[in-house]
DNA sequence: TATTCGTGGGG
DNA sequence: TCCCCAAGAAT
């Protein structure tokens, strides 16, 4: 018990000189030493949720040479920001992201609040975010936990409860660890350490910094950690998907509600999506009445929680067909949509026109 | 509390 | 090939 707590008083200043020597070298990471912009790390904090370094770094550069601090972003059209954010994924987190701004430019004057629980009642904003903002940008000393800093945590005190009890066992570790001093570099630290040292399969225990400290390391069998809840299978879901193109390239489009499942977003018209899905029964969700034809092979895409299995079929339509009511014709290059990538991969197989050699 | 929400890369 | 999962939040 003794030796554990002077184990725990000397972990952070351990944490913090191997960040010192060995920090990630990032787009949104002020100099060491110099003051970090509040807007740039609140938009790549919101960009990292569940989104890797490599991802997010061209959609950072893009969004900030566009929109340099959070009252021009404030200013931005709703469907501009939809647009910018095509293809990160998670896309409530691109109208949550405009909302904050509007908030924050129109309640606090331009400047983000400068205290967690603040920071925690904007949209966008949980946990993570919250303590993350406050520590990077504020230098406040909050519990930064996120999934990095939970394996480290659950790694080094060896935390066998699954959760949700093993991650209320992390957060309190978490939060007596946290230094007063220099917390937003320490929390950096520890997610540096996660995605570097401590990572998920294999983890390079040599050359890390807390294996003297680490009750994983101690038993021999680190990667077990942290433990997690069995995952739901995940079913297949199919649907129709209909590609209209007039002669001059245009497609035929609609814009998915503003919530759930890719919302807000452009879409190819197309039927529900779902397990019992009858392809003879397709057609009747066509959105023009139009000689179709039927891709060779249906456009497959994987979400986190169902598979995705889309039947493609091809219609031409007259130069001034009308669009009907919900949809629209946007014009070929796509530009002015907000296009997540599954419907980007469903426009480049009708493009193809594989058709194959039934048909 | 348990689900729902994307995407791309790595093992 | 398939599964895992990455700086989580909202409901």
């Amino acid at each position: 018990m003794c030796d554990a707590a002077i184990a725990d008083a000397a972990i952070p200043d351990a944490v913090l000189a191997w960040y010192d020597r060995h920090r990630r070298v990032l787009p949104w990471r002020a100099p060491p030493g110099a003051a970090a912009d509040p807007y740039a790390v609140w938009l790549s904090e919101i960009m990292l949720q569940q989104t890797t370094v490599a991802a997010v770094k061209s959609y950072f550069s893009a969004f900030l040479a566009r929109w340099p601090n959070v009252d021009a972003l404030a200013r931005a059209p709703a469907e501009e920001v939809m647009r910018q954010w095509a293809g990160l994924g998670y896309y409530s987190r691109a109208r949550n992201l405009h909302a904050c701004a509007k908030t924050v430019s129109a309640k606090f004057g331009g400047q983000f609040p400068d205290e967690e629980a603040a920071l925690r009642a904007l949209p966008g904003l949980g946990p993570y975010t919250a303590a993350a903002v406050a520590a990077i940008a504020f230098c406040r000393k909050a519990a930064v936990v996120d999934g990095n800093v939970e394996r480290v945590l659950s790694r080094l005190y060896a935390i066998e409860a699954p959760p949700p009890a093993g991650k209320r066992l992390i957060y309190a570790r978490a939060e007596a660890l946290t230094p007063a001093e220099r917390p937003g570099d320490y929390a950096q630290a520890m997610m540096d350490l996660g995605a570097t040292i401590c990572t998920p399969k294999s983890p390079a225990c040599a050359i890390c910094p807390l294996n003297g400290a680490c009750a994983a390391f101690r038993i021999g069998d680190p990667a077990r950690f942290p433990v997690k809840a069995a995952k739901p299978e995940r079913p297949l879901r199919r649907g129709a998907a209909f590609y209209v193109a007039r002669p001059d390239g245009a497609v035929l489009v609609r814009t998915r509600p503003p919530k759930g499942l890719l919302g807000g977003m452009t879409e190819i018209p197309g039927s529900p999506w779902t397990e019992d899905f009858d392809e003879a029964g397709a057609p009747r969700h066509a959105p023009v009445e139009a000689r179709y034809r039927r891709l060779a092979r249906p456009v497959e895409h994987s979400f986190t929680h169902f598979a995705l299995q889309l039947s493609v079929y091809v219609g031409e339509a007259g130069a001034n067909m009308p669009a009907p009511d919900g949809c629209r014709w946007a014009a070929a290059d796509l530009e002015n949509e907000a296009l997540p990538t599954l419907m980007r991969k469903l426009v480049s197989a009708a493009r193809r026109r594989e058709f194959g050699g039934d048909l």
